[in-house]
DNA sequence: TTCACCAAGTCACCTGATGACTTTCAGTAT
DNA sequence: ATACTGAAAGTCATCAGGTGACTTGGTGAA
């Protein structure tokens, strides 16, 4: 694409204006996704700047999950929004030691709402989706199955309501939930099996009112979802103005960027 | 604090290793939000790698907003996890191409939810510091004046919620709607006067429930002043499925760093 | 006291070099 | 013809050392 060099003019911080002048040019498409960026050398040419500068700016936009670069490679545009959104949900819950009330009411009203949405525009392919994953939150017999069940549930879900926004939020917080409920009822599978049947015949009405898009009941019984979740974690022993633990939510990211890949 | 060196076997990755223990640490609290890193020298001493690689980390942590590199000075540490929500929600709305209505719809009932707990938990010198923000745009003479009052008063809202989490993502959104009105009505001070006046009755409504406690009409005004918003937006003629231009979204990016410096 | 100035500490960037990893492709064996 | 092997080129990862710019704190003079 014979990209003329843009210059950059003050060298006093050479490398965040590489690194500004790229990420526009990701975020705005111009560099399509998985897209593979000219070279280190190539760029400190173009930007007139050493191949060190052009590393921190890489650098950067690879922390920013927008870029990755690959050794002996080179550099491919990821642009994995969700990742970054998980990033900084993640680092803000820990910095501001938000509470699990905290996240898990937020978590209940763009849950409330993605029900409402779904039930407007889910397919029927959807709506088996969603009915398989609750099939095998019943059946599972691993407590991994039952996490994996539940996951996927409140993921499709959230998809159905076809506003990309709200699924990131959705996803992420989602996953948060269930690493949670998961992580408090940890070493008991007889706890967390009661933990999540308790909330069975919920999910099965609200997956109920999708099918039959009925908006109203469905946001109803997703927010009475919530609710008896919500008095379901805190209930348990361990969550008593619990702060989520540095390696919980570690562990959630990982697994969060595991599930996406 | 003498903290002792923390070294790197793997040289294969050592950036990397280096940013992600200088994270974990900055989140979990070991590094105060304000103070100084070790120099660029003594973190390549105590890691056992060179400076160069120490830059490449402490630029990945600068672009996530958790350091601040002065020149000649030092690295602070300033965690601040609104800049980071901000612009990982700025990124995502750009590259999933999110529309106007997408963003207005999670606004909405994130703001509900909002005004739902402020009713709760709002203080008197909140109520009084939201009827100013609310007397601001009504007296306001410019159009900077009135989305500066109209900003303040759902982020003073947000702020009533003490949910932290809801304070970050309504904070972004709240700008970016108020931006994006501006955007819309730009040029015509009378459109925009007349597109916020036409929901000043709504926002004093909200208000004054606050005001009583009143949980339910909190609510229940917050949803209607969001239904009403969101159709005198879309309605602006510019604004027909209209995505966010990276022009705009720039700005408000901008706009959202200063508010919060 | 207040201001100008200097010096040390620190970051910003550059150059050039070595090592490691990936990809490609020619050559060989099957 | 196909599959495997290995070498070579391209690219990233890190290092070392050096120059310039900026900040900070202190010193001395008005």
């Amino acid at each position: 694409m014979t990209n003329l060099a843009p210059r950059v003019v003050d060298k006093s911080n050479a490398a965040a204006q590489v690194l500004d002048d790229l990420r526009r040019q990701i975020q705005s498409g111009q560099y399509a996704k998985g897209a593979r960026l000219p070279t280190e050398k190539a760029l400190g040419a173009a930007y007139g700047v050493s191949g060190a500068t052009v590393r921190e700016a890489l650098r950067g936009l690879a922390s920013l999950h927008l870029v990755e670069v690959r050794h002996g490679s080179g550099s491919y545009v990821t642009a994995d929004s969700g990742q970054l959104i998980a990033l900084s949900l993640h680092s803000m819950i820990q910095l501001e030691r938000v509470g699990v009330p905290e996240v898990l009411g937020v978590l209940g009203v763009l849950n409330a709402y993605a029900a409402e949405l779904a039930a407007v525009h889910a397919t029927a392919a959807d709506v088996q989706a969603m009915q398989a994953a609750l099939d095998q939150v019943s059946d599972a017999v691993s407590p991994e199955g039952v996490a994996r069940g539940l996951s996927d549930f409140l993921q499709l879900l959230a998809e159905a309501s076809r506003n990309p926004l709200l699924v990131v939020l959705c996803k992420f917080l989602a996953g948060l939930q269930i690493g949670l409920a998961r992580e408090i009822a940890r070493g008991s599978l007889d706890q967390w099996r009661q933990t999540t049947a308790q909330l069975k015949g919920e999910r099965q009405k609200l997956l109920d009112a999708i099918r039959k898009k009925d908006i109203a009941a469905a946001k109803q019984h997703a927010r009475s979802y919530h609710e008896r979740s919500l008095k379901v974690i805190t209930a348990l022993p361990q969550a008593r103005s619990a702060r989520l633990s540095q390696q919980a939510l570690d562990n959630l990211l990982v697994s969060f960027t595991q599930r996406s890949a």
